[in-house]
DNA sequence: ACCAGCTCAGTTGATATCAACCTAATTTCG
DNA sequence: CGAAATTAGGTTGATATCAACTGAGCTGGT
């Protein structure tokens, strides 16, 4: 210990620093999450994602980065393994050929249909957990933090 | 689009899903104060990491992984890089050879007394685009998931 | 003393995350 | 039309994340 890095200023930071506490939060969460999704071999983020496709036009990766609030290139990462099990299709866009649609197969959408329950009753424990707090407002806090 | 996974259940996701919101909160407050950082060439995790270090007394990884909501392993791993630089020293313990205790080496209290400025500056910047909401009980929520 | 069970940490394999750099296609403007 | 700027996407390298497995050390009961 020195006197240029006291506990107090470690303390501060501690219990301010939002990108902590998000952090946290985040990890405990999509450890929730994994384990209630895992019996459908899904993760928590391979959720929302296939989540995110369910639209009515195909989106285009560069589309769907920002609502994740996610790099594009982790997306292209992320994207792999579901287009290797058959969950998700990429397609050239036939206006514009540098873009990619992309949709859920077939298999995906079962998949999906048949984790949606999953995700219910993980969310319901969720918020039965957290009574006296306001997850409407909650939430737009995160939205105005992404 | 299906009749069994209509767009509204999918809206119903995007907008309820704390663990989505969530990520995405965690993805861009991380992604910003990674290139606050960067000239220290810390990211935002091995900052948050270092400054649970700098207590009276050295921590164990097993100390460590809770109060971070993080995985033992992931922070194995994560002290690798941090050891390797030098910012990190792990020593076994004295009482139990089981366990490593894990303290800041001089030129890593002088790396994150550098930063702290750092720190301080981006987390103002941030609180400043939240004016209106109410930080404290966003804090609270987010220990409540973690 | 012994051994069964527990605790602490590391390793492996898979996915996640992003910056920096790269290629190809489109658009813009002279 | 044609070169420059822009846009869409991929690749590489580094770190982050966790589950499952492994091994080493400790502890309590007999």
């Amino acid at each position: 210990m020195r006197d240029d890095l006291p506990l107090s200023v470690t303390h501060t930071v501690r219990d301010r620093c939002l990108c902590l506490h998000v952090q946290r939060a985040a990890r405990a969460l999509a450890r929730r999450f994994d384990h209630a999704l895992k019996g459908f071999g899904l993760t928590s983020g391979q959720f929302s994602l296939m989540i995110a496709l369910n639209r009515s036009e195909p989106p285009r990766i560069a589309d769907l980065a920002p609502f994740l609030a996610m790099d594009r290139t982790t997306l292209t990462a992320a994207l792999k393994p579901l287009v290797r099990r058959g969950l998700v299709a990429m397609a050239r866009d036939e206006a514009d050929a540098r873009s990619k649609r992309l949709a859920l197969t077939e298999a995906g959408r079962d998949l999906l249909v048949r984790a949606m329950p999953v995700w219910t009753a993980t969310h319901d424990a969720v918020d039965a957990e957290l009574v006296g707090h306001d997850l409407d407002r909650l939430r737009g806090d995160l939205r105005a933090l992404a």
